[in-house]
DNA sequence: CGAGTTGGCTAATGACCATTAGCCATCACA
DNA sequence: TGTGATGGCTAATGGTCATTAGCCAACTCG
């Protein structure tokens, strides 16, 4: 009837927000999505058109708001990489008992699986996706991470507290645990956050053989 | 100088070998071949033309061999799920005793995961690129065989053997770390795989609460 | 109210890719 | 020796995709 020249998309635009929020919260949708669909289908397989659709814009218009398709990986992968090695420090922190220590490395390690199991779902497959130097970035934060781990490991052994064969096998069984969680863990199942992170790290003061 | 007409590739044949044999060898050579670089670079950043170059032949030849670039993946996939729970058949007859049948049954998964690392990594990591209804066929083998650990651990709770929480948790733990072996383990290393198995196997017994 | 900014859009652009078509040299074997 | 099968090849084919260009409406702010 009226005109309506081209184009028929819907309203661009909506006031009454401060200017920043909006904007922020966008880009903020966009990373979720973007999140939600690497871990479902990959980040290969994810296009821009898939990541447009799921915020209700098209895929060019993405741009408005990120620079590459690869710049919301690398700020998953590194995110993650910073807040597990974060959380590591902030759970060590207050008490010297090798065991408490572990234990709550554990349960951090656990936590962060569970809570944020896509992002360290993508965080751990998607490694090979990343583009120089972020991957380096990214392997070099793990290598720190594990070392954490295996020291503190070899520290509860020296002391004679802990007692195993081998540290650094010890380590990579108690990270790999908590990796293996962010790929079957879903809130409403059998076991709550607090209930996974106590029992696994049970399971880790077991593996370096304290005794319950 | 004489004719040399068109195309200017190599000796396209050889003799002097069983008509099979031959032809076998080469579909082995383009299997190893995928299997290495879908591990490497993952299955969709995998092309015809990278398989092809890695036995010196132009990716279409390829389609002389196999039917598909999916069917590639996919029998990497189910061979590797196959050959897993044959393995772990395998590994728990002759005994009862409950302890021995889930040292063996360890052993068998980290034996498995190292010697076959490529296998178990790609087998792990691409189950999202499997169509239908090979997905569905290797997703039914995999929680059948985590059925396997979490029953045998029921059955040493009931029997009084083990002491533990949650068999589900200590089964998802003991698969895990194994998984997390084919993401970190190489010939030549610190230790053998029977090292490794043997480690895992003690590793194991603490998790469900067995004292040494 | 009017000019610049923002954030949509569609339509290129320039790749890349799995697969198919069709050609041909070599080989095995009659 | 010649014929069919084998397994290479190059050149389409038909598709997908990240990103860029260029347009425009609505909003903001002076």
């Amino acid at each position: 009837m009226t005109s309506s020249r081209s184009g028929s998309y819907e309203r661009p635009h909506r006031p009454a927000q401060p200017e920043d929020t909006r904007a922020a919260d966008r880009r903020s949708a966009i990373r979720q999505a973007a999140l939600r669909l690497f871990a479902e289908q990959g980040y290969r397989a994810t296009t821009m058109t898939d990541i447009g659709a799921a915020v209700g814009i098209r895929g060019p218009s993405l741009y408005k708001h990120v620079a590459s398709k690869h710049e919301l990986l690398a700020e998953i992968m590194i995110g993650t990489m910073e807040q597990l090695i974060a959380d590591n420090t902030a759970a060590v922190i207050g008490t010297d008992d090798v065991r408490e220590q572990l234990r709550r490395s554990v349960e951090a390690h656990i936590r962060y699986h569970a809570r944020h199991r896509l992002e360290a779902f993508v965080g751990n497959r998607e490694i090979g996706s990343l583009e120089q130097p972020d991957q380096d970035r990214v392997l070099r934060g793990r290598s720190d991470y594990e070392r954490r781990f295996r020291e503190l490991i070899e520290r509860g052994v020296a002391e004679g507290t802990f007692h195993l064969q081998s540290a650094r096998i010890a380590s990579y069984s108690i990270l790999d645990m908590g990796i293996g969680v962010a790929s079957w863990f879903h809130e409403g199942g059998e076991f709550s956050v607090d209930q996974l992170a106590y029992q696994y790290g049970d399971i880790a003061l077991r593996i370096v053989g304290v005794r319950a």
